[in-house]
RNA sequence: GGGAGAGUUCCCGAGCGGCCAAAGGGGGCAGACUGUAAAUCUGUUGUCGACGACUUCGGUGGUUCGAAUCCACCCUCUCCCA
């Protein structure tokens, strides 16, 4: 008998609008897959057009976790995502099913297929409370040299400017007593618990993504994205909602500083943006199976994907494609 | 028709004789990324056979050892008076 078998988990990554939803619903389909995203802001509720969320009908009858289930003002992060979907996965496998990973938040996909395990941090509020009161007070380049003191190394790999990393770094020493080298070293310490295929979703002319997300924008726009906004403004975004795409870049048309043409404008920017700063992720990210479309296609897409799923053997040789076919 | 002012590198905009391939911002491009990651940050951005060379600051021609910076004329634009 072999030894246990690590849970095969296949991750669907790319940049925004690439299709990754699409691809993620057929193959779920094809190997009888339940999806868990992997996206920082889908996980809200009533932030449905800005996030581009699965409808209904796109998830054509595919089980989804992980969207929809958090209030605006609540706050999330990769440490809650790693716990819940490694508690999905598990279930999921448990259960017979397939648990695929399909979302564009890189920290998350990579936190959880390397088995990244984060320590509890006592006492988090009150140091972070703290560290940014002294950040007013003492100034950004007196806590880095701080850290700079306290870990050499680590410090070498933060730039001054950065402050989120600096405050993180020092938030880790005083929650966890230890250094963010030491901290580090511990969350990768024991090997992953699941097989991994990584599929990434990529155009041959990044001109060709571009068009795609203006596309995008326009529809979110003709779909009522301006209502939801004031809908967003209304509520109380916690600091995790706050940074979402699609409401932001619309606040200087609310605020009468720019025409709607200009803040449209705007998003797309942002989005273009956000869709570079994914690819330089992911294509740094090891093992993706890059699949690099000529155009928009979802059906080639998923013989792409099959084809890669088939090669290396992930799913086993045959059985595969019998097991996820609808009755 | 008369008067005042402006034309700078992809855009805006500094520069007002050498330290200017030209501040700063925007945009573009590239990169980093372990508890807010759709965030945050960094680098780069005239051309080349590139620690040097070459071509740029509306056009042409001057002054000068040397000009984006001074002079002349021309072109375009803005504003004011008719």
């Amino acid at each position: 008998m072999r030894m246990a078998e690590k849970t095969r988990v296949l991750a669907v990554v790319g940049p925004t609008a690439s299709g990754k939803t699409a691809l993620g619903v057929g193959l779920a389909r094809l190997y009888g897959g339940q999806v868990i995203s992997a996206d920082s802001m889908q996980i809200y509720r009533g932030m449905d057009i800005a996030t581009a969320k699965p409808t209904a009908g796109e998830m054509q009858g595919v089980k989804h976790h992980l969207l929809d289930f958090l209030d605006i003002e609540e706050r999330y992060s990769v440490a809650a995502f790693v716990s819940d979907a490694r508690k999905l996965i598990g279930e999921i496998a448990a259960a017979g099913g397939r648990p695929m990973v399909v979302g564009g938040t890189g920290l998350y996909v990579q936190a959880l297929l390397s088995n990244m395990e984060f320590q509890p941090e006592e006492k988090k509020n009150e140091v972070r409370a703290l560290l940014e009161a002294r950040r007013t007070q003492e100034g950004i380049e007196a806590l880095y040299a701080e850290l700079c003191k306290i870990d050499p190394a680590y410090a070498s790999t933060v730039h001054v400017n950065n402050e989120k990393r600096v405050l993180r770094a020092l938030e880790i020493c005083y929650t966890t007593g230890k250094t963010p080298t030491e901290y580090r070293a511990q969350t990768v310490a024991s090997p992953s618990d699941y097989r991994s295929l990584i599929l990434g979703l990529d155009y041959r002319d990044r001109e060709t993504l571009y068009a795609l997300i203006d596309r995008r924008v326009d529809r979110m726009l003709e779909a009522g994205l301006l209502e939801e906004a004031r809908a967003y403004f209304a509520a109380c975004p916690s600091a995790t909602a706050a940074q979402a795409i699609g409401y932001k870049e619309l606040a200087g048309y609310f605020a009468g500083t720019c025409t709607l043409e200009e803040a449209k404008e705007n998003l797309k920017r942002a989005t273009r943006r956000y869709a570079k700063r994914q690819l330089t992720w992911f294509k740094r990210m090891p093992d993706v199976h890059w699949i690099v479309l000529e155009k928009p296609d979802a059906e080639e897409a998923r013989q792409a994907a099959v084809r890669i799923i088939e090669e290396t053997g992930f799913y086993g040789a045959a059985d595969g494609r019998q097991t996820g076919l609808p009755e």
